[in-house]
DNA sequence: CCCTGATTCGC
DNA sequence: GCGAATCAGG
């Protein structure tokens, strides 16, 4: 039990900054359940996180203390049955945990008119970027998500739309909208895509409960703005037109 | 080398 | 409680 204390162990963040406030993500309900959805469909911690403007270790870090379900983890369970082989230390906890070393962003100008991508926004940004909710672009990896962590065997064969929405165990969600929580997480990355119309066709009632699509419109903050609220597809968190132009095929911009 | 998530542990 | 730092597997 005893840890043994490092008093190297400290972090940025604090101290040199110019005095802002939040030194720690808000994890207002608006944040935890976008993030509790999207952790439930399957996606990335780091992809949450990008979408969240927030680390992946953030990201799975709250999951664990909200209490979600762990998914499979790429590495080796530190847990298995009790039946643990003495002979290889499972977990030799940590060699040199000297986080002294710290990062330094250098304050990068991220809203300069420049082609080049932002890799993440800051809050501070975030919420004063009048560009519109660009797409939360991903990549995709050579097994989807939702293929590879679903226990509920999502139906890959659409030939009949079914209720999604009725099985989903999650229910309310974010169907309220109009919050004003300043949360653009993504950048103005010039994609060669066409920029969101959102046609009225294809929309359902955002009155709707359970699942539903959470492509930002409008500008967050305003009265104005909502989400798509539009049945997503199954394993995605837009719909179909939104997914559409949101999955797009490029390089994402990770720090 | 890239990705991934889990855990640790200072704050 | 939060999240960077670190570890670890694919």
């Amino acid at each position: 039990m005893g840890r043994d204390g490092k008093s190297t162990g400290y972090r940025a963040g604090s101290g040199t900054e110019t005095g802002q406030g939040n030194e720690h993500m808000e994890w207002t309900d608006e944040t935890i359940a976008r993030l509790r959805d999207l952790w439930s469909q399957g996606l990335s911690t780091a992809e949450i996180g990008r979408q969240l403007s927030i680390t992946k270790n953030a990201v799975v870090g709250k999951a664990h203390r909200l209490g979600l379900p762990p998914r499979p983890s790429p590495i080796r369970n530190r847990k298995v049955t009790d039946g643990e082989t003495g002979t290889t230390e499972a977990t030799p906890r940590r060699k040199s945990p000297s986080r002294a070393k710290v990062a330094e962003p250098a304050a990068v100008d991220l809203f300069v008119n420049k082609e080049a991508a932002p890799a993440k926004v800051p809050a501070a940004v975030a919420e004063k970027a009048p560009e519109k909710p660009a797409a939360p672009v991903r990549k995709a990896p050579s097994v989807a998500p939702e293929a590879a962590t679903k226990p509920t065997s999502q139906p890959v064969d659409a030939s009949h739309p079914l209720p999604v929405a009725a099985k989903e165990p999650f229910a309310a969600r974010r169907e309220l909208a109009a919050a004003p929580k300043p949360e653009p997480r993504v950048a103005p990355v010039p994609r060669p895509v066409t920029p969101p119309r959102f046609s009225t066709a294809g929309i359902d009632r955002p009155t709707r409960r359970g699942p539903s699509c959470c492509w930002p419109i409008g500008d967050p903050g305003t009265p104005g703005f909502h989400f798509c609220g539009a049945t997503p597809l199954p394993g995605k968190p837009y719909c179909a037109e939104h997914a559409a132009i949101a999955y797009v095929k490029i390089r994402d911009r990770r720090d």
